[in-house]
DNA sequence: CCTACTTTGTGAATACTTTCACAAGCCCCG
DNA sequence: CGGGGCTTGTGAAAGTATTCACAAAGTAGG
């Protein structure tokens, strides 16, 4: 099968949100250029992402909205349930684990991990914070999918080293720093610093 | 001046960070070939990533840590202070607020707003939470550069439409919506949803 | 059933990004 | 001071992504 882009697989994950807005405002189908509105792109760029992984509207009508609704989800993966870590039970870490936006898009924390022994123990919203140095050992017995690193900068390498040897596949990265990993391990990261300076850059330019 | 593409900006902060954490550790040069491979990528791309701004270099030798350091600073606009406010004192905006990491670049949160009643008033780290009805006021007598937008996905759009008629003229939104915006207004977003939706997806398409 | 109208799916064309490959420039050492 | 060894800067080539444009397939209404 041929390698999907990244920017198009970014872009199924719009569609779907809209798909599930606009479906509790029940319309029964959607156009391309509906999605590519809502979207920030043109309607030729939506069907060509969607004929990437097959054909799902309906010529002169459009896109049922649970069909595609569905189909999306298939594609991305969001079918099941993932079982996903914390790692650092910091600011980030803290507002994370208490975020309830995550679990109706199938991701279900399921423990969260710091080496802070002052923190270790401490329980919000049912997950008690354990010792990271259990982490090998619970994913022995539970395996998990994802685990997200918000961790200090400084330690997030040695974390990720030790999330790898424990088997994780997949890594959500919120420290500044571009973690080494072997290549069948995916990482993705969420640079806030980096968002900011790409900002920064564009105020800057503009001036000239 | 030709346009720079998006991911070149974003590799400039990458090269950026290891070029502040590298000068610590007092190397005087650095070659194209040990940006590449801290960044992820190749030496022939950080070459000409740079040289979309100048030349920088010396051949034989590589680039000067703290020249190159300045140099990209300079490019990404990091060479002045940016007034930045938070919008949403939840708890994406109360952990933004009261990071230490965005100071150091040149991001200094000058105010933080709330709808809720019970939240304007609370204060942290001498920041005091306002009432976002004040912010159209605020703005006229204090510009801001930079809204950070940590609200709920339903009333992100009307908060961006207001901050977007108090002047603002960049936003990073944290919210699952795609904002729509006038042209000359940038916009950078952080959507987790999104990022654990692409790891999914890269994870469901190896299995296959 | 036929005609007018809409919207998809998709090759081909265009635009953009990355990689290649090498001349030119600079350092170092003898 | 000249030659060997590196490393930059950059056109040209290759590779990707987006946009164009239109035939094909459907709807709707009489
Ligand atoms: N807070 C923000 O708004 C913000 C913004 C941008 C980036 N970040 C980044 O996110 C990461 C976390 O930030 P934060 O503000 O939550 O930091 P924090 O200091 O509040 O929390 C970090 C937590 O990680 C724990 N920890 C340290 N090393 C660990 C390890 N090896 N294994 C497990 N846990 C470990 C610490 O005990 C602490 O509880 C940092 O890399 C930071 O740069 C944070
Ligand atoms: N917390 C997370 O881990 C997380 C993860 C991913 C995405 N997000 C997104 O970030 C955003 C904020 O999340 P949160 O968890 O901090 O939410 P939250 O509910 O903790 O905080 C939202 C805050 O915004 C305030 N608010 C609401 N409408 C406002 C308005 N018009 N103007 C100003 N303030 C307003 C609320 O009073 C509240 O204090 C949401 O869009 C959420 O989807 C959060």
């Amino acid at each position: 099968m041929k390698r999907i882009a990244d920017s198009t697989v970014r872009r199924l994950s719009i569609y779907l949100r809209f798909l599930e807005g606009s479906s509790q405002r029940d319309l029964a189908t959607v156009s391309s250029a509906e999605l590519a509105r809502h979207g920030g792109t043109t309607s030729a760029q939506v069907r060509k992402d969607l004929s990437f992984f097959g054909s799902f509207g309906k010529r002169g009508l459009g896109y049922s909205v649970p069909e595609l609704t569905n189909s999306i989800r298939d594609i991305l993966g969001l079918g099941r349930e993932w079982n996903v870590i914390i790692v650092g039970a910091g600011k980030i870490g803290t507002a994370l684990a208490q975020y309830h936006g995550f679990r109706p898009r199938g991701f279900h924390v399921v423990g969260v991990y710091d080496t802070d022994i002052g923190k270790v123990g401490t329980r919000w919203d049912g997950i008690v914070v354990r010792d990271f140095s259990l982490v090998t050992a619970d994913l022995a017995s539970r395996p998990v999918d994802i685990a997200v690193l918000a961790v200090p900068a400084e330690g997030a390498q040695e974390a990720a080293n030790r999330l790898v040897d424990a088997g994780v596949k997949a890594i959500l990265n919120f420290a500044p720093t571009q973690l080494q990993v072997p290549p069948d391990v995916a990482v993705r990261s969420v640079n806030m610093a980096m968002e900011l300076e790409g900002l920064s850059y564009e105020l800057s330019s503009r001036a000239r």
